[in-house]
DNA sequence: AAACAAATCAACCGCGCTCTA
DNA sequence: ATAGAGCGCGGTTGATTTGTT
């Protein structure tokens, strides 16, 4: 193309802004006008450095094969992958005589060939786990992935559209904000439940910052790997998919279980939740004998966290009045849902729900019947059967999968 | 048994982030 | 500081399977 072959500038800044049809248009255009205005843009440059900014596409499509892969293919990805690792996807399906771009060698590898991927049904705990992470954490299947080991996001993302969403909107809860489709938060609800909303707004908040600090960790560990160092030695594992040390929310629902017998009393978490080597916990959940919720968070492990703990208080995270209790009763068959625990006003109902002489599943049924009433000034005897109903109903959704809490 | 509907899930697409030169 | 490459993520699609009439 001549450098005569300019581009006005109005002309430069559609074709920025437009889609690859309307880029196509523009080009085609361009090939039979001749270049009246003038402008000082060459087109060879907007086309080099402009067409695909940032959206270039991953290879070149023609002649690639797209669709199922075969056997055939799968079995030359993993002998390469086996022999030569997966340094650069992009290279990759040269190098292994695939007719496949290398996002989809990629895809198919970490959706499908790996080794370490657990196929099969999900198990009561795994769905319980699904369900408890996406309140916290919303669509973020990567990281609702990293604390179910061996699943892949795809999966979990599948499973969670084709099963678990359908179940809790069957069950009158909105999948996406866990909150009973009947009884929601509205403005016309207590300051509590604001309150709530709010706190666990920030929890979630917490939850995303950490798992940040983890990516971050994961980063700069890799880093230590490829130049040992004697700290190196002594860094965490921060890879959260071999199942983190660090003490998430989630852990800090299934640590409860610790000392269930003494819910008043103040529980720290050491479990190992891997087996592997014991690492010093770096946030921990704690019940005080004030009844109040303590989220404990180290210090050092998140940049521009206030370093004070973060203190909740039943009240602020958990209360709605007793209607929204009996709605998110409603409908509350199956015992995976007793796991629900912790989670917006799902988690609420629950937890208002169940004391010390009631199993999760009967107190749904209880509260249907209204025989659990709760004023919204909770004595002290309710802040007992509270904390017990939260250690109870923990302890109930913990299955032989979990390792042995000490 | 056939036709249709619904469910499932592997794979694709496009966006945005990070890293590097 | 910036552009570009590479990658990961989440949303979506569509082929296949399963269930229902």
């Amino acid at each position: 193309m001549e450098n005569s072959e300019l581009i006005p500038p109005v002309m430069l800044m559609i074709y920025c802004s437009s889609s690859v049809a309307w880029r196509l248009l523009i080009l085609l255009y361009l090939s039979f006008s001749p270049s009246g205005l003038s402008c000082q843009f060459d087109l060879r440059k907007i086309t080099h450095h402009t067409a695909f900014m940032g959206r270039s596409p991953c290879c070149e499509k023609i002649g690639l094969k797209k669709g199922p892969w075969t056997p055939e293919e799968d079995q030359k990805l993993l002998a390469f992958i086996e022999e030569h690792g997966h340094g650069s996807w992009r290279a990759l399906p040269a190098k292994a005589g695939l007719q496949r771009c290398g996002k989809s060698c990629r895809l198919r590898w970490t959706n499908y060939l790996r080794p370490d991927i657990k196929r099969g049904k999900f198990s009561l705990q795994e769905e319980q786990t699904i369900i408890q992470l996406h309140a916290l954490l919303g669509n973020r299947w990567s990281a609702i992935a990293t604390h179910l080991p061996n699943r892949t996001d795809n999966e979990i993302k599948n499973y969670w559209n084709t099963h678990l969403k359908k179940r809790l909107a069957k069950m009158g809860i909105d999948p996406v904000t866990h909150k009973s489709i009947s009884g929601t938060l509205t403005g016309t609800t207590n300051n509590k439940s604001a309150k709530a909303a709010a706190s666990l707004s920030h929890m979630a908040q917490w939850e995303s910052a950490r798992l940040e600090a983890e990516a971050r960790l994961d980063r700069e560990s890799k880093i230590r790997t490829a130049t040992p160092t004697p700290t190196a030695l002594h860094a965490q594992p921060t890879n959260v998919s071999a199942a983190s040390p660090c003490l998430d929310v989630l852990h800090a629902w299934q640590g409860a279980k610790i000392d269930l017998e003494s819910p008043t009393s103040t529980l720290t978490f050491t479990e190992n939740n891997s087996g592997m080597l014991p690492t010093p916990r770096t946030n921990r959940l704690e019940v005080s004998e004030s009844n109040s919720v303590m989220w404990h968070q180290r210090s050092d492990e998140l940049e521009g966290e206030d370093n004070d703990w973060q203190i909740f208080s039943k009240h602020q995270v958990l209360e709605l009045d007793s209607k929204e209790r009996e709605d998110d009763f409603i409908g509350c068959e199956e015992p995976w849902f007793s796991g629900m625990a912790g989670v917006g006003s799902g988690f609420t109902s629950m937890m208002f729900g169940v004391s010390n002489e009631h199993d999760a599943s009967e107190c749904w049924g209880e509260s249907n019947n209204g025989q659990t009433e709760h004023s919204n000034q909770a004595s002290d005897e309710e802040d007992k059967n509270y904390w017990n109903g939260v250690l109870h109903m923990v302890n109930s959704e913990l299955t032989p999968q979990s390792p042995p809490l000490v």
